[in-house]
DNA sequence: GTGTCTAATAGTAATAATCTTATTTAGTCT
DNA sequence: AGACTAAATAAGATTATTACTATTAGACAC
């Protein structure tokens, strides 16, 4: 589990300011286990802080997610969610029947096949991998009703 | 290029009907060049069809990036676009600073490395792949600046 | 062709996410 | 401690995206 110290050095070393508004924040996605949305996440924060904005949320979270420390989670149509990476590589899984989610730890991302020649001059800092498929619950439904 | 007709049977395939609306919707986005986003199509197709809603159009972009005939590439928070995928793997190089976008044609997913134990079950449908990094022009800036 | 069933649609409403601007404040340098 | 400057903020406006509901029209059997 991510220490808030160690997240707010991170920030330090990006360039970023510590305001009492990102402690807040931080400290909440902390005490939330998985993955939080900025809805929650802006109640909870409320509660401690009332006049924090939407928009701040927003823009941390969007910070947060270029240092690599949070990854935001797409949820096919119904907002999105985000997660501590923490330095893993961490890409999920999700069902496109139910919408289920799992965690898939760890990098099938080949770095053979970025070969230098098709990057075409980029330089890669970061890559985000979703997979998309059936469930076991939903497969095996599936399977029935043929 | 994919061709019309393909298409429309793909989606009869998928379970889909073709109505008026998706083959105009379809017809426009062959023929522009490269991503279009929603906004655009939108008004490409009000122009022969004045009545149709921008939720037919959201919907109807979801249903065809089910189908694996388009993709939808996140513009790091500012809305999205959509692409014709067509069977192929395509990825995207984002640059994090100007915001240049280039395809990287080819599959950097290692097939091994989605080793059967990880995926709990999970049968995969799918997949997509953002890389992230500086373009060029913006890593060269960047070093300038030191 | 006609009838039936169900997906797709338009229109409207609601939600999610981002932008704009004036103001405040963290980090830094005296 | 006091002053400076760029980053961060709140508030409200705007844009992007999805949900809801009554109605329409493909697809398929007859």
């Amino acid at each position: 589990m991510p220490k808030i110290d160690g997240i707010l050095e991170t920030m330090r070393a990006g360039g970023l300011r510590i305001t009492p508004q990102r402690r807040l924040i931080i400290s909440y996605i902390l005490k939330t286990k998985g993955a939080v949305s900025a809805q929650q996440l802006w109640e909870d924060v409320r509660i401690q802080q009332p006049d924090v904005s939407m928009d701040t949320i927003y823009r941390n979270l969007s910070s947060l997610c270029e240092l690599g420390v949070l990854c935001r989670v797409d949820k096919l149509g119904k907002g999105s969610e985000y997660e501590f990476v923490a330095g893993r590589h961490v890409h999920y899984m999700t069902c496109t029947d139910c919408g289920r989610r799992e965690v898939f730890d760890g990098c099938a991302v080949d770095a053979e096949a970025l070969g230098r020649e098709k990057l075409k001059g980029f330089r890669l800092t970061g890559h985000k991998l979703d997979l998309y498929g059936l469930c076991e619950k939903c497969d095996k439904k599936g399977l029935a009703e043929k």
